[in-house]
DNA sequence: CCAGGCAGCGTTGCATACATGTATACGCTG
DNA sequence: CAGCGTATACATGTATGCAACGCTGCCTGG
């Protein structure tokens, strides 16, 4: 657990920030993994800053949801459950659901060409099994593209706050062959109706995908904590 | 603009905590109005603190929306406008229309006496012109019921995100006495709803309560604001 | 007379030092 | 030997000092 002292290329920008970037960016990798402590002179002394700049990361991380903080405690990576992935997903489905309503009457031709373009990669992709991580990152671009159009700087801060979170990132990495199919073609019917101005219908689309999302990562976390179970109601 | 010194009754409490209260309850009360200049130096005098815990507070604040922070300048109290307040009710009604699904599968007999209890002071309190902010708080009091009843620390958060706002807390003052009966009435609908465990019509009735309020807000601020085509329309 | 630059001042941002609270481990006592 | 109180070490919380950035006003050149 080791990060680069200073690799904050972006001129001008706190310290503060750049420490909270790599913080953040640690965590939804996995590379901190949950419950990690976090202790502030130790942070400092890895990131070559004081603790005060640190202190403010970590104060940001938190109302991010990404780390625990309790008074006079060493601040710790956030754990979280399954009602979490469930709460999670579902606030996304109406959060995203309501952008994607927003957004079909906003969206420019620019972002139906990068929509579109989206979709080509994703259907490229979805048919291999390499390069997953890189699927992940179509699929958030093209969700993005869709939040951001819908033109409002809460709207999408609160997004962010039920998308970035490093249980939604692996999540995406245990789709089968199949579900990548699916996912794709749910991206395909979201971006129709967004063609045709359709605001109800890219809502319920929208929504319709994210709870499917949901439903395919609660199946898969029970089968990874609860195998045996699930293999007998199978059978 | 001065505020009590040192008023932290609360033991153990940490200052920076306590700032954080004092400033939230200075910016939602109007006595720092939007836009007003919140130097950290200044703040550190009047509450015989550092800036340290100031600068702490300040960042609390800015992630619950409430003050704006831009890098190597004075902290400002946030300024709303009339698409913050569409924003703002629209995604409340959203996020507490959830809240109300899920609450009325929840709802223990003590929230129900609860529920009841507002209803009554609400129902007594909105005939008369008097006691307004105690009929905002029994308003207040009757959503974070419902809301905390839904058990999700996150949602409770995000909502608060979208009501503790000052705009929202003095949108409720300008109601006539038409606007507070048909209000009062909307929370008896809301509650029958949820003694009848029907979440969907929960949802569908807090959705509707709070677009009605967004639109009466709206309308209230374009009279205000524009009052010589509002007249002429009328006419 | 006006525009551009430059210097002074005040602010925030970061670093460091000190105070305070908590957890641990040891020794004491029943 | 078990349980508890205390002491100590180490973390966070706060205060202060210093450096860097932005703003303001004046001065100078065109």
């Amino acid at each position: 657990m080791s990060f680069s002292v200073d690799q904050s290329a972006v001129l001008g920008e706190k310290t503060s920030v750049a420490a909270a970037r790599l913080l953040r960016q640690a965590i939804l990798s996995g590379e901190l993994p949950a419950g990690q402590v976090l202790g502030e002179e130790s942070l400092a002394r890895q990131l070559g800053i004081s603790r005060t700049p640190i202190r403010e990361a970590l104060l940001r991380l938190h109302s991010d949801g990404l780390v625990e903080m309790l008074p006079n405690r060493p601040a710790a990576v956030r754990s979280f459950d399954g009602n979490d992935l469930r709460e999670l997903h579902s606030l996304r489905a109406i959060l995203e659901g309501h952008a994607a309503r927003i957004a079909a009457e906003r969206l420019t031709d620019a972002d139906f060409t990068k929509l579109q373009a989206s979709c080509r990669r994703y259907g490229e992709l979805q048919k291999e099994d390499t390069d997953l991580p890189k699927l992940v990152d179509e699929n958030f671009a093209f969700h993005r593209t869709i939040v951001e159009a819908a033109g409002s700087e809460r709207l999408t801060a609160m997004i962010r706050q039920v998308s970035a979170v490093p249980l939604i990132y692996k999540s995406y990495m245990t789709y089968s062959a199949e579900n990548r199919t699916t996912a794709w073609k749910h991206h395909l019917g979201i971006l129709e109706a967004l063609e045709a101005r359709d605001a109800p219908e890219a809502e319920t689309r929208m929504k319709a995908h994210i709870e499917w999302a949901r439903d395919v990562a609660l199946e898969h976390l029970r089968l990874v904590t609860d195998p045996a179970t699930a293999a007998a109601e199978s059978a």
